[in-house]
DNA sequence: GACAATCTAAAACAGATGTTTTATATCTAT
DNA sequence: ATAGATATAAAACATCTGTTTTAGATTGTC
């Protein structure tokens, strides 16, 4: 009659159930193609009404899942900001883009605790309810790292348009291979399955080529005095070498 | 009581209203969140069962609309690919950049028949039936063309691996502003419509940014004998300048 | 003007969804 | 052991979806 409490003394394990069900479910379909039917099966046959029972709504149960796959997330970016600390700014950045490509491309995906890489990939493209919590918590502060990076690297403060731009363009890059995952069932019949090495072969590439990209903007940046939005000056094509 | 021929004698007034509604709908939304009844009734009020009267079906709608937008998007690829035809390499992806940007970012989408950018742009994040038909005959179809344009600015053939990873990267930063343009709703204040000026600098510096990528890698690729997947021989951290 | 094909309109149908209700079982605390 | 809160189960509800049916209006042609 009153209102449940989770914290009561037994039956947290079909709350639990439920709740590792709708994470798996939730890392592969957006939020309004998965139903609590569904759920509920997965969890072991429970009953439809048992997410009302437990988190009130659809929402409330998927808004508890993503804070709990949210906090993992945070750990999981500190625990490499600080491994990363100290190195030289062109490791840095290829150990970031290493890191965050195999999230996105799923690596270790068979862990639960590791589907956030999935999930935020997921909302992404379809965006459920409390999506700007995700972007918040989830993607501004990666994104923030990596701006960091990218300024160490370009030598130019973190507020410039430039590294802005260089940002973007590198993360990009990164979130390019999402897509192409997607794609490629479609496409014909390249690798769907991306093994460690061919991670770390994406990720020196990309490095690689982000590398060449940011230095040439940041010095384009500082012959033009660093005034105008992004590459001012410049008619189209570049200056021949 | 026979089968509907689109060719009757009148009465194709109805059916295009629905067509252009369901349009601009689905350049918006997925397929699965476009109700029929929204469509009927954008469409000035048309009946609900009309849908299933001209085209048989939802999917048959979208079919049809999906076919005459893939034309339009056909014939302006290959009036700008004779456009840029002659100039040199770097130009040329320019050129390309520019207009594909243009596209993603929507730029002349009041016009109905520029809705192609729009709907291509949403079915990548948010695929329908017929998102095969999609895949291959607009997406494909351009992402050879900039692979064309990589492989002449990397002086490299077509088939190699590092076109094809340099031409990943260069598409990989035009789609990142079709995801900013999404996200800049939650972070913060950025310019959320874009100028044609604006669209130019965003094209100017991914311009620049991928030349230098791409020149770095084909260097790269060339001193490494060519073998590898990517940038093979490369443990992280490229060579100081 | 009358017939037949075509188009429109309204209603009804079958299925799925999230949610609420009702009833029954289970457990803890007194 | 019994009372009261808590947990489970089944069913019913309201709403939305795409689709079909049925009936009525409109139209072109002979």
């Amino acid at each position: 009659m009153t209102n449940p409490d989770p914290a009561s003394q037994h039956g947290i394990e079909p709350r639990q159930r439920l709740l590792d069900a709708a994470t798996e479910l939730f890392a592969e379909r957006a939020f309004k193609e998965v139903s609590i039917r569904e759920i509920c099966e997965k969890a072991g046959g429970a009953n439809v009404a048992s997410v009302n029972y437990y988190f009130r709504d659809k929402a409330g149960l998927y808004r508890e899942l993503l804070e709990s796959i949210l906090a993992r997330w945070e750990a999981e970016r500190e625990r490499h900001a600080k491994l990363i600390e100290g190195k030289p700014p062109e490791e840095k950045l290829y150990l970031y883009v290493r890191w965050f490509i195999g999230n996105i491309l799923e690596e270790r995906a068979d862990e639960r605790d590791m589907l956030f890489g999935r999930i935020l990939n997921r909302e992404m493209s379809d965006p459920g309810p409390d999506f700007r919590l995700i972007v918040q918590k989830g993607m501004v502060p990666n994104w923030k790292r990596l701006m960091t990076i990218v300024a160490e690297v370009a030598d130019l403060p973190e507020g410039n348009q430039a590294v802005l731009a260089c940002t973007h363009g590198t993360m990009g890059q990164c979130l390019m291979y999402s897509s192409a995952r997607k794609l490629s069932k479609y496409f014909g019949p390249p690798e769907t399955h991306f093994t460690p090495e061919t991670i770390d072969g994406i990720a020196r590439h990309v490095t690689q080529f982000s590398l060449a990209g940011i230095r040439a903007i940041a010095q384009l940046n500082r012959e033009s005095g660093a005034a105008g939005k992004a590459g001012p000056g410049c008619s189209g094509t570049p200056p021949e070498e």
